[in-house]
DNA sequence: TGTACATCAGTGAACGCGCGTTCACTGATGTAC
DNA sequence: TGTACATCAGTGAACGCGCGTTCACTGATGTAC
């Protein structure tokens, strides 16, 4: 997912792909595109908004239209990372309710994995407008997606097992996430696919539960 | 812990506590602890040495003497956590088998409570001097006694349940800790003391194990 | 006990750099008539 | 279909700032004799 890439086939006018027009087409993705690319790479630390313009190939004022400084950058990019996860937990939680708690954790790991620059914004308030609305929106809405999916557990109790057997699921998940994408857990894993121990780890501890 | 006071204590010709002498006593100190209060509050991104050093009292080239550059200070930091991480373990693990697991668990979590900043800072690779042999040794400590402490679980086997077993534990009290320190829980839990619901936690899902 | 010297921690001026921000501008697009 | 105008996205020069780094220096401490 190269950023001109992207660009040049988000453009709505593409007569010619390759002649550059004054308007960029979709600027906005394109540094978002290039934000995500840095911050997997080298972490958030790691972004200004002038290294990110000169990315996609625009002037170094152009980002400001779109984002207005970095934490704006940093806001839509966990606003988009919730919503991402809220549809990726919503998928799992759609199945048989008794693998739907299980399906749900191991969902969480995939996302991780598959956008680890969101997820690892995401859960950094330090870098974000925290009372920024559409980030609020946004994680309440992947909260209820967890919530719906851990409530899969035993779906009649709402008492304080659940509650507990809700944050259990949640922490382990995200521990088990947050370990992976650290590479704390590449002396732990052997070949395997990190997805599948997992699943083995959660059937260990919840099978009196989930079964 | 202010810088301060912890400077004046530590200074070892400390004929006059007021005076300031030209040479600062305990420099090495007084940055760290500062850097801490920094990380905690802004996060690690708002770190840089000019400002330690106007923190600290001294001239901005001083840091330097002791950490050659904010990266080298993040990895002093990270690498003092694992040790702190560490003795907390042993500690916690040094008590009866049965509970050696359970209690590892909410020292892991104590921890993350009580040293915010070097928590976040330990596991944070992106910042750090990842091939600093400090490092690498305090972090073998810590993970030996991590390992040791999960062992607690059932002594004699060391086939892939008791790995599984490691991981989820490590993955749980992790997870459990991040989500804690980014206020994620706060609306999950009631009045209880983070550790104690930690603990209802962790006896929920081992209890075939442990007891 | 006293003197000379080496070592080390901290100083402060200077430098160059990349950053965010501002601002008057210009090119492109869409809409009203 | 054509013209005028408003709006919007992107430009590029300019600015001031805080940063890390360098360097010749100075004050303090410890050690040799």
């Amino acid at each position: 997912m190269s950023p001109s890439k992207s660009a040049s086939t988000a453009r709505p006018n593409s007569a010619s792909a390759d002649r550059r027009s004054y308007h960029h087409g979709d600027l906005r993705r394109a540094v978002l595109s290039a934000a995500l690319d840095v911050i997997a790479a080298e972490g958030p630390g790691a972004l200004s908004l002038r290294d990110l313009a000169r990315r996609a190939g625009v002037s170094h004022a152009a980002p400001a239209h779109h984002f207005k400084d970095r934490t704006g950058l940093l806001t839509a990019i966990a606003a988009e990372g919730f919503g991402l996860l809220a549809d990726a937990l919503r998928e799992a939680s759609g199945l048989r309710e008794a693998s739907g708690l299980r399906e749900a954790g191991v969902s969480y790991v995939r996302f991780a994995r598959e956008h680890p620059a969101h997820f690892q914004v995401m859960f950094s308030p330090q870098l974000l407008r925290t009372e920024d609305l559409e980030l609020i929106t946004a994680r309440a809405l992947a909260s209820d997606a967890l919530t719906r999916a851990v409530a899969g557990v035993d779906p009649g109790d709402r008492g304080p097992d659940s509650r507990l057997a809700g944050m259990a699921a949640w922490s382990l998940a995200h521990g088990y996430a947050t370990l992976l994408l650290g590479h704390n857990l590449d002396g732990r894993l052997g070949e395997e696919d990190p997805e599948d121990t997992f699943r083995a780890l959660t059937e260990m501890l919840f099978h009196s539960a989930a079964d």
